[in-house]
DNA sequence: GACGAAATTGGAATAATTCTAAAGAAGGCT
DNA sequence: AGCCTTCTTTAGAATTATTCCAATTTCGTC
């Protein structure tokens, strides 16, 4: 059995429980992700895409990407007012970005410090989602 | 002597510092930041200040809070793609939006939490800014 | 008071995303 | 199989926060 395959296996179950339809569009958008994990915007997506579905429209990119996100598949990333990225490590990450390359970059955040940073909120505060971005240089980026 | 005025000063002279000219606008967009700290928009600044400079323009809004931005006077805040926000409070803090009421608050980061979310980057990651965001309720929003 | 640089202004332009309305699948039922 | 309903995709228009532009105004200096 290929990755490919498990992927879109996972991806059937998920749809399934929130009582969406696998497609064709919706597995190649996925997949896109998944093959590439360099954290593409929609555009970036769409070009990928259209290599294996060449009539699909940049309207059903976001649509793909919005469900997916839905999903709890993929996460969306943002950074200032940048177009927004998209991310498939559903581990818990912050992120990194490189002010040099503009790449954006996975990092590794250990339960424990997780724990720390939500015990901050003062009580009545109840976070569901956080997001921690950093911006910097990589003295090699290459 | 106003804290009016003491802000008019460290606005001048950070102005200064930069090689840049005091202007009634800039001071303008200042004061509205600093009056009612409630992390307002472009807009928001813009309706406030044009009841005390009627002829400011939208586009000198956003040109003063830029300009406050590059002084380390404010510092812009942005939540997913929703219009930036703007924020002068200097001390490192995280943000919490409430999902219910769209407000978003300022939660104090102590500082040996903030070394510690710094230590989890490899080396050769090299940060100049962290942003950590928090999206949730607050039960008792009012 | 003239000069050059910096700042402001109104309006046009930009660009990521969302909306809309129509056409195209797909699943369930008989 | 045929019908019906619902979901999905599609192309293009609309939205909107922000930026750009060219023309004026303001400011500091000589
Ligand atoms: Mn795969
Ligand atoms: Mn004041
Ligand atoms: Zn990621
Ligand atoms: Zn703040």
């Amino acid at each position: 059995m290929s990755t490919h395959a498990i992927h879109s296996d996972a991806l059937a179950q998920k749809l399934a429980d929130s009582g969406l339809r696998n497609t064709p569009q919706r597995e190649v958008v996925y997949d896109a992700l998944l093959t590439k994990r360099n954290h593409p915007t929609a555009d970036e997506v769409f070009a990928r895409v259209k290599t294996q579905l060449p009539g699909i429209s940049l309207a059903t990119v976001y649509n793909c990407l919005e469900t997916l996100v839905q999903c709890n598949l993929v996460r969306a990333v943002n950074f200032e007012r940048a177009p927004t990225r998209y991310c498939p490590n559903l581990h818990p990450h912050a992120h990194f970005h490189d002010e040099t390359t503009g790449t954006t970059h996975d990092i590794e955040l250990p339960e424990n410090l997780l724990a720390k940073i939500k015990a901050i909120l003062p009580p009545g505060y109840n976070a569901n989602a956080i997001e921690i971005t950093f911006r910097g240089k990589m003295p090699d980026s290459r």
